[in-house]
DNA sequence: AATGAATGAGTCTTCATTCAT
DNA sequence: CATGAATGAAGACTCATTCAT
């Protein structure tokens, strides 16, 4: 058996793991976790079901493996921090298209991951630590810095973060209702949802005295 | 011999229909749909199994039922009406302390349903229209009007609508995936939202010129 | 209470009795004994549920009950009998007439009982004792005496009754089966049977002659 | 890798469902279709449940598998067409063998086919073409072309037909109700059935005559 | 005697997981 | 490593039977 070299062989592991994730999240977004048996996943990425179990512990480790491939998209930070500097409302805007694309990448991938995330304590919390708990952690220092630099208004730092995370994550579920509005203006979204949080829906007082 | 009149016969139905929905309710929140048991579920009611079908013709019938009985919770409409013709911003705190109280009765009902609606399309579109699109329509045609009046600044409607709703929707998946802040300040959050939304977090030029 | 005398009484239990077996013949014959559910029997009956095992100890024993009716209206005997003393040939056409009527009478308890008889060994044996065995042992006296009066060929008694018994059995199965021929042809049977059974279908030697 | 070529998982395939049929035929010619349980065939085929299911989709599908197989025992063409040449009376006797013997092959099948036969429209309908009306039909072309021929009595052929295959239908029927002459001389019911269809029952005018 | 709601034992069927090849 | 047949535990659902009214 001629054998690989280390390196390649961890690339030729990565490569089958990808294969099997694609598929577990197409067939997972397709039918939700449980009505997605492992003989589908097994038929779409192309392999026998014993295969799967060389890659994967069981099902739920393929939820994981999703949630950990997830997590590995998801480089807000950086992003932020470039955006960190400038304007205000040019960084809402900014971070609004960054998640919005971001959501037209991993929408197949969460769209398998959140329903059985809301139904299992374990992954509950790991989803929540993962992806919720470090941007709100992110966006409240971002919050508080630009306060202090009356940028923004005072207010309830970690509330107001929530409300717009949750904004976030409520874009994504009426996406997956089907919503059509969404669908077909989503790209216009950045510069409405900026609106609608940096200048609120109060008439400017300016635009009023016109 | 029947037993009993109609009318009374029909209370003892609704009573047992309710009885196996709260248990329905309970269990689906805790474990899900699929990893709920017709057992469990008859256990926590304190009826057989066989007397759940008596009432529900399969176990999917029962999320219909939840269904069914949330959006008679619902009576956004009648109370969106009074409030609508005081101040706008009012209106928006009466709004949200109104779906707040709602989150808080039915958050079980919707922790047992949304899951499963997120993953069937059957589910998906009857509740995409039952409470989405419901609402969204009412929504919109306050903001239009409010528009026109100039109570509002002009915003492209369905979008700005659409991110009202995500809000919503995603505060409750917060606090499903256990969100702190969420939990412990759950009161303040409609003083909060109606400030992001209505005064926006720019800093009030008033403020800015003191 | 008004109490009726003993006879009412047992006119009352009776006819109830037949209005449930009437059901049961029905749908047993249509959906077999297994498929037919006591709640249909009941319904069809007329009666609840409940009724039926005031008058029946359980599903089984409406079979019981059927084969009972059904050998109640097994009169074989005496109209034998009355044939008995005239021409062989007229005895068979006769005795096929008679049996071609029953058919249709009892078609449908027949069709309700026998797959459920060949099934069940308790049933088998009371069938056999109670109608092919009796009407078998009847047929061997008749056949016997009408070959040491030559009437008839000397042939294997037991084995040529089986086989004129197994014609009959045969027909009903065939006509449960849905055979057109049968169906429409019916009444002709008894003929063709006769002449197939007593004449044969060796060519007569003074037609051949002919 | 695929451990076997085609050709060898076939037959293993193929060895493995009759395995799987020849323990639904016992089981079924004992307790009947529905009191058959999947967990006793898959015992009696030393296999398990899920196996089954590998097999066939369903516990119903055994049924049609077990008739698929009983058809394809069926080969009274050729042979009928064998003894097609030679006296009318042999082709009958050698008929009436070739039955007999494919019964005592075929009885087990044929004893778990046939009462669920009866009861379900889908499997009568089936039942009836595969094997009624086949046989019918080759029957009545035989019975024309000798008739024609003078070696047989005009006689109204598919009534004719229909009565010998009653016989050998209810043949069958007697037997699984267990009779006892035909279980100990059923070898010398060729010959018995021959006299009886072939020469019947009325004395021969020569013997008679003597 | 009649009712029909409640019961729960019993069964088919699915499917994640294993393991011999 | 790959395969996919075999496994059997688990669960939804049915329905004969009971019994309080």
């Amino acid at each position: 058996m001629p054998t690989f070299p280390d390196s390649i062989r961890k690339q030729l592991v990565e490569a089958r793991r990808n294969q099997i994730l694609d598929a577990a999240a197409a067939v997972f977004a397709e039918k939700g976790f449980h009505r997605a048996t492992t003989k589908e996943i097994a038929q779409t990425a192309g392999v026998s079901e014993g295969t799967i179990y060389n890659y994967f512990d069981n099902k739920a480790d393929l939820l994981i493996g999703l949630m950990t491939r997830l997590a590995e998209l998801e480089t807000l930070d950086e992003e932020l921090k470039e955006a960190l500097q400038g304007n205000v409302r040019d960084f809402f805007i900014a971070m609004f298209h960054h998640r919005m694309d971001r959501f037209q990448q991993g929408q197949e991938m969460l769209q398998a991951i959140l329903p059985e995330v809301l139904v299992t304590l374990r992954l509950r919390e790991r989803f929540y630590r993962q992806y919720v708990l470090r941007i709100a952690t992110l966006l409240e220092q971002y919050l508080e810095a630009r306060i202090k630099l009356r940028h923004i208004r005072p207010v309830n730092v970690p509330l107001t973060v929530r409300a717009l995370q949750s904004m976030f994550v409520g874009l994504l579920i009426l996406r997956i209702l089907g919503d059509e509005p969404l669908q077909s203006e989503w790209d216009e979204l950045p510069e409405v949802m900026a609106t609608l949080i940096f200048d609120g829906l109060r008439p400017c007082p300016e635009e009023v005295a016109e």
